[in-house]
Parts: C-alpha cells; sequence; structure tokens
DNA sequence: CTGTTAGCGCCTTCAG
DNA sequence: CTGAAGGCGCTAACAG
C-alpha cells in the first residue's frame, strides 16, 4: 500500500541502510547510488514516515502551545509568535485551550507526553503549581505570563508592574486625580502585579489610593463592563479608569456609554495589550502595549533551543510601552 | 530511561502482550493481572507511546488546520469550532498557517503527510488545485470557504450568495438606492459569490447597478479603508455600503470617518462575518452573520467521521443571517 | 485468559 | 562506500 524505505531500496538495487543515509544524509553515499535513490523517491512518490524516525528516540519536531481561549483575541497574536518560530525550526505546532479548566490542561498535558512533543508553551496562570509538576515532569516547557513556582522552568513574560504604573501615570499627567481601576481576577499574578502598578504610581504621586475606586472584574468584555456598572454603582468620583486589559476596556466603554458618560471627554480610559482591537475602537483606545508576538516568539526560541529540564532556569521580562491614542485626554468634566 | 511497556510487564510478572491488552483494553484480561498492572503503571510512572502505536497503521489522533492567518479574527473561531469536536473525541490539533502562500500551504501538507496526521481542514481558497491536488493525494482532507475543482473532496461552506443577497435587501429595504459594495479579492470564489448576491439583489429590486459603486480590495481593513476612498473620489452619489467582511468595514468605518461621514447618519454600513469585534465597534456593526463556530465543528466531524478519500463526497452549505445592529438605517442624508 | 512471535518503518552500529 | 542485523515501543495474529 503505502511505499517504504524498502520498496525504494529494491527499486534502486541498494540496501535500506544505503537509502536511509542518502535521505538523512548522514552517512556517505556514492553519487550515481544517491541519484537512483532520488529518482526512485521521486517515482514511487515515496514519503518518508515520521513516526518511525521518531520512534528511534530522536526529536518529534513538534511543539505544542496550551491556551486558555484562542477566541480571545490576545492569543491568536501569541500563538502567531510562536508558530514563526516553529516555522523557521521546521517545527509542526500544536494547540490546545484548557478553557480556563485546570484539570483540561493536565489532561492535555499528558496526551502531549504520550505523543513525544519536544516541549510546550504554557500560557496563562490557571494551573496550580501542584497538578502541573507531575503533568510536566521531564517534558521541556517555558511558561508565558505565569507566576510559577515550578522549579527548574523557564518563563518569559511582560512586565506588568511597570504597565501598571505606566497607565496610571499617564493618566496623572493628564491632571487626572480620582483614578478608577477595573481589576483582573485577583488569582492571576499578572492581575495583581498591573495592580500593583496601578497602586505604586498612585503612591508616588501623592494621590489617594480609594479602595473604593478599585474593582475586581476579569480579562473579558462583560467583565468589564459588570465591573463598571458596579463602580458607577458607589458613586464615587472619578474622572478616568484604568482597565486591566483591553477586552475589559471595551466592556468599560460600552458602560459609560450606556450610563451617559463620553469617553473621553467625561471619562478617560486607558487599557492594556494592545491588540489589534484596541486601534480599531472609536475612540481608538489609549492602551499600555505588550509585545506580544515577540512574547511568543522569544517563549518558542527558548524552548526550542535551551529549555531542557534541569539546565539553569531563566526568566525573562519584555518592557511594555505607552500607546497614546483617543481615549485619555486631560481631564474637564468629572463624576 | 524511560519506561516502557517491558519494564511494567517484568514487573507486573506478566507478557507485553498481556499489558498490552491490559491498556489498550482490546483481548480480556483477569482481574488479578489486571490490577497487578495497573500497579506496577502507577509505581513506574509509564507513559505509553503513541508513536510507536501509530505505527503500527492505525491512526495518529491528531489532524490539522489550514488557515491563512490566525490573527484574523475570523479564524480563531473557526479554529475554536475545530478543536472542540477534536476534543471530543480525543484529538490533538495540529496548527498551520499558509500566510496566503500557496508554495507554504504545499510544504506544510507534504510535512503534515509525514506525520501521518489522521487528516487536515483546509481553510480559504488560496492554493490552486492543481499544486494542491499532488499534496493531498489520498490524505482525508475536508475544506472550508473555498470552492475547490478537486473531485472526490468533501467541502462545508456559508451561503455567501445569500448573505450579499440578505446585506443588500437589507439596506434597500431602508430606503437606499445608491449602495455601494466593498468587495474582496477578485480570485476568491467567495468574494465572487458576495458580490453576486449584491448585483443579483440590486436587480431582483429594480435598482440601477452602477459599476462605479464597486471597488474591489481584500478581507483586511487596510483593504477596506483604501477602497473606500477610492470609492469617495470617484465621486458618486451612494448612501449605503455592503462590504465583503467585518474586517473591510472597520477600515471603511474609518475612511468614512476621516472624510466627514457619520455612520449611519450619512452612510449605512454592513458588514459580513459576525467577528466578535462587529458587535464592540460604536456604532455596533449590522452585519451578515457565518456560523463560524459551527462551520468548524461541522467540518471536524465530516473529517473525522467520513472523509475518507474517494467515498461519495459531500458538500454542506450552512445558512447565513442578518444581524442588526446599529451601524445602518433609513435613508436621510446621502451623498 | 495468557504467552510467543512477528512485524510497523526507520536508523544505527558493526562488518565487509 | 555499502550491506546485514538488531532494535525503537507497541500491537496483532497465533497458539496454548
Amino acid at each position: 500500500m503505502t511505499v517504504t524505505i524498502r520498496d525504494i531500496a529494491s527499486d534502486a538495487g541498494v540496501s535500506v541502510a544505503t537509502v536511509s543515509r542518502a535521505l538523512s544524509g548522514n552517512g556517505r553515499v556514492g553519487e550515481g547510488t544517491r541519484e537512483r535513490i532520488a529518482e526512485a523517491v521521486e517515482r514511487l512518490g515515496y514519503q518518508p514516515n515520521d513516526l518511525a524516525r521518531s520512534l528511534h528516540g530522536g526529536a518529534t519536531g513538534t511543539i505544542a502551545v496550551l491556551v486558555p481561549d484562542i477566541t480571545n483575541p490576545f492569543f491568536p497574536e501569541l500563538v502567531a509568535g510562536i508558530q514563526a518560530v516553529a516555522n523557521e525550526r521546521e517545527n509542526l505546532l500544536l494547540l490546545c485551550q484548557t478553557g480556563e479548566d485546570p484539570a483540561t490542561a493536565v489532561r492535555e498535558l499528558r496526551h502531549l507526553r504520550r505523543k513525544r512533543v519536544d516541549g510546550v508553551v504554557l500560557v496563562g496562570g490557571l494551573v496550580p503549581d501542584d497538578a502541573l509538576a507531575g503533568a510536566v515532569e521531564g517534558l521541556p516547557l517555558v511558561t508565558v505570563d505565569r507566576d510559577t513556582g515550578l522549579s527548574g522552568r523557564w518563563s518569559v513574560r511582560a512586565d506588568h508592574r511597570a504597565g501598571g504604573r505606566i497607565a496610571t501615570e499617564h493618566l496623572v499627567e493628564l491632571g487626572h486625580e480620582r483614578i478608577a481601576h477595573v481589576a483582573g481576577p485577583e488569582h492571576l499574578s499578572v492581575a495583581q502585579e498591573r495592580l500593583g502598578g496601578y497602586r505604586e504610581s498612585l503612591e508616588a504621586s501623592g494621590l489617594e489610593a480609594d479602595e473604593a475606586l478599585v474593582v475586581h472584574g476579569d480579562f473579558g468584555e462583560a467583565g468589564g463592563h459588570e465591573a463598571l456598572r458596579t463602580l458607577l454603582r458607589r458613586r464615587r468620583e472619578f474622572s478616568a479608569v484604568f482597565c486591566c486589559n483591553d477586552l475589559a476596556a471595551v466592556g468599560a466603554l460600552h458602560a459609560l456609554d450606556e450610563a451617559g458618560f463620553r469617553v473621553p471627554d467625561d471619562v478617560s480610559l486607558v487599557g492594556f495589550d494592545d491588540i489589534h482591537l484596541a486601534g480599531y475602537l472609536r475612540p481608538a483606545l489609549t492602551t499600555v502595549r505588550q509585545p506580544i508576538h515577540d512574547l511568543g516568539r522569544r517563549a518558542a526560541t527558548l524552548l526550542l533551543e535551551h529549555a531542557v529540564p534541569g539546565e539553569a532556569e531563566r526568566h525573562e521580562v519584555l518592557e511594555v510601552s505607552l500607546v497614546r491614542r483617543d481615549s485619555a485626554r486631560s481631564v474637564r468634566g468629572r463624576r
């Protein structure tokens, strides 16, 4: 049925060993034989079987990425970065979605191990370390935007704390004194850090840190929407809102809109991430840019180049920057 | 180093065959033996090797999807649909990006074959049939939104022509008589069909089909932006624009904005796809909804259930529907 | 119910 | 430079 190395061997009148050498380019093979082999390969339409090849213990040339939800626009950009370096090195990329469920993640990790992937990029912080530890033992792994206690593991992340600071500082510079924050899920370290940056900046500016101006939501549009409604219900004065990410900012924008506040005329808004969407919105969203694509590139590069378990671990922190667009402006009206 | 079936066989005091049976659940195995095996598996931390398992000729439990660009928000939703059914059946999903380059697509297809994937979902219409034919010979394949001349191949697509009609009809019903169309790339069948629907609808309504109101762009934001500027430069009167997809509509929206036209007050706008973004925009975009997630689900289901090459081919067409939001309203001002 | 024996397709010593 | 032989980890007939 399928043509194997043996078929082309007999067709070319040589042994399988010679064919193997000719194809893998390992040992030396005579010019003439090489040609006859190439010919036979062509004529018979031979397709090497990577399964058999990898069975020998070599690499599979396949890595995997685990994301919470590919539908969230942050992740496709990240995946694209990973994919880019995977392709450069002729690796294939398996995409897994955890749906933010630790059990699913662990199950998928186990599945990936059976498939003998060369390594995995784990994105997000939703799996407890202990559950993870067993599932990834001996598996090359690089985490992204995840606060991991796993020892010997490599990680890549943006400087979320600096991001929180930058966003808040920008609003302070615009003259805002009552700055609210729509925070992310409390248990996520990236959310904590952004919140921490916000607080640091407030303090550094000598502004009052009114805890009633901080409301926790999630990283989704609905969460931002709901969070802002909660904030509004508290009836505290504020003239600007720093949202934990762009999607939440979209929700906040809509909630503000529904309540009759105009952005940025009545309230200024700053997001985080700088997903493509941010530039499409009206007003275009001022936000903190994470180098999402590079985050992916770095993660994949580390994974493919260095991340053998046990090797000295390494943690990279990428810089963020402010992207000024139209959703934040100097203070005028206020609630 | 790695623990194999043989290790656990000797540990449990049985033969490898018995272990194999116990683990795969094929043949019958005594209660006691089964337990001792389970124990050994646990104690030694055995991880089955799917490579060896698949080498036997069985399935690999892995399918692949080829998309032009995962960063385009249409595709993550589609991929999510595919992923969903893949997971339900314990399959893994390989993600490949073609970057709209036929050569890349063919190369990746070849790579996937070496990896012995069980099948692939090919999205979009950018690879010429002949180049493809060789690369996918004997490989289960389902195409999505692609007009394929490949015989014996399965496909899933939305009813783009009906979509074009629905969008245009909606604008006609709102009283618009001069309706422009920002079309997609001319060589893509889905673009042709949407354009065809637009023309049909115009004709059915007895409206003049002014070819100067049709301008070709691409499926991106920049393309829509540029296309609308071209349209504006022609200085023909129009009060509504039907865009080939939502991303192009975003570009059109911005171009209109820059030119001082308000949507929907001065010009009505209708998109196509109904990506999440559409609902986030202001004004929220009226658009033709493609059941993107279902498109993915159906494609994967067909692939996993039926798509053995040679079997009677099947082509599914999914229905589209109009989503009325805020970007289109009854005619008032006009250019 | 269980063990023995062949391979799956390829690579890799080891001789020639 | 080339061939023969063994094995990667597992499954699938066959016999018991």
